[in-house]
DNA sequence: GGAGTAAGTGTGACGTTGACACGAACTCCC
DNA sequence: GGGAGTTCGTGTCAACGTCACACTTACTCC
């Protein structure tokens, strides 16, 4: 068959001590034995791409029932020294207390990447690249927190993605008008401070807001 | 060498008569002989993505210097019925004048497409969709238009990608108050009217712009 | 009951958006 | 040379969104 090899990588993120994080596992086998990598895999022959991603995630992380979507294919041909290998790279994210098997998966700093295998950095630049934009006309930030959340817990969400600070006030004026989040009544109760209101997202009340042109820009 | 067969498709925009073509080739061979299809082919062994894409449009339509960026890659393993094919589809946009060889390549209006062979179908539809969200907040509608131009141009060329009328008054208002442009000083003489004053567009000065979040929203 | 901590809340200044109508500049024709 | 026809080019005001900014509330622990 001619053809060459296609890949699919993923950008795992999730939120941890107000951090973002990146899955990554680190490599046994040249090339680039002992670095770090992202989790990826060969695309099987009659397999869809998105499947893939999520058949590798299975395997290598143990994790299912992820948030994924496409974010761009690399197809330099020396990104692979064995031979040609294009990869298409996905973004992929899970709330917080997502579990990990033990093995060689670890969640790391974002800020504190260590040097990535083939051209993985560039995908994880990319990605966040791609995730800090989307976050402020989509949704997708409520990916990263878990069913239930308090305001407080989306604006840390936020401001771990969008890299600065936001204003309590404005932040949570703006996300309530929208209309989204559905109050469930309850508190967590937290340490020695005041409870914080629970709050869920209405993926159902989206659509309205986006025909509106309204958007999650902070 | 295990791997399936890579192609690279592009939809290739441009405007005509008011309104947004895209460029379509007749098939002349089975599959789908007959049928419309955007222009596409094979990636070659060590060849980049994005090279493939100037390549093919260099071949297939005579084209050169057009504007590219890549759109998605869609890996339905039934897309092709010869085999599987994974394709890494592609935009790209030129200006209004730029001439065509002859043969089997013509513009398209793209509110009365054809039936288009594999699923280009589903192509140009994501491929409107992004452009639609890209000319809001990146300087893509202007790789639409000639280097000099007429604020009605422009504008004409928001409106056919939109689909949707803009406000005389607040369009060149927002427009020129981004300082993107160039006034040239001169004007265009054009039939039994007003002539329209020239301007440019400035790379150069549009980093400022996004910096301070502002944006091509009309 | 006092200290400590995070939750929760409103106002006013400023800038942006959006609706809206008419004179200016040119050509062509008579 | 003047009138008809056509597109170009321009300003105001009201409504709305954004942004900066500080204190009280509710709870726990000692």
């Amino acid at each position: 068959m001619t053809g060459c090899r296609v890949s699919v990588d993923t950008v795992l993120f999730r939120l941890g001590l107000a951090r973002l994080q990146v899955l990554l596992l680190r490599r046994l086998r040249p090339p680039f034995a002992g670095w770090s990598s992202l989790p990826g895999g060969l695309l099987h022959p009659r397999e869809e791409l998105q499947a893939a991603a999520v058949r590798i995630l299975r395997q290598r992380a143990g994790l299912d029932d992820v948030y994924l979507e496409q974010l761009f294919t690399f197809g330099d041909p020396a990104r692979d020294p064995r031979g040609r290998v294009i990869t298409v790279a996905h973004i992929a994210l899970v709330p917080p207390a997502t579990p990990l098997p033990a093995g060689d998966a670890s969640w790391t700093p974002l800020h504190a990447l260590p040097r990535l295998a083939f051209d993985h950095r560039r995908i994880v630049d990319y990605a966040l690249q791609r995730l800090r934009g989307k976050i402020e006309y989509s949704p997708v930030g409520f990916r990263l927190l878990p069913e239930e959340f308090t305001l407080t817990e989306v604006q840390e969400a936020y401001e771990a993605v969008l890299g600065r600070v936001l204003d309590k006030r404005n932040f949570r004026k703006k996300l309530l008008s929208l209309k989204v989040l559905r109050p469930l009544g309850r508190a967590r109760k937290v340490g020695a401070h005041r409870p914080a209101r629970l709050y869920r997202f209405e993926e159902s009340r989206w659509e309205g807001v986006r025909d509106k042109g309204n958007v999650f820009v902070f």
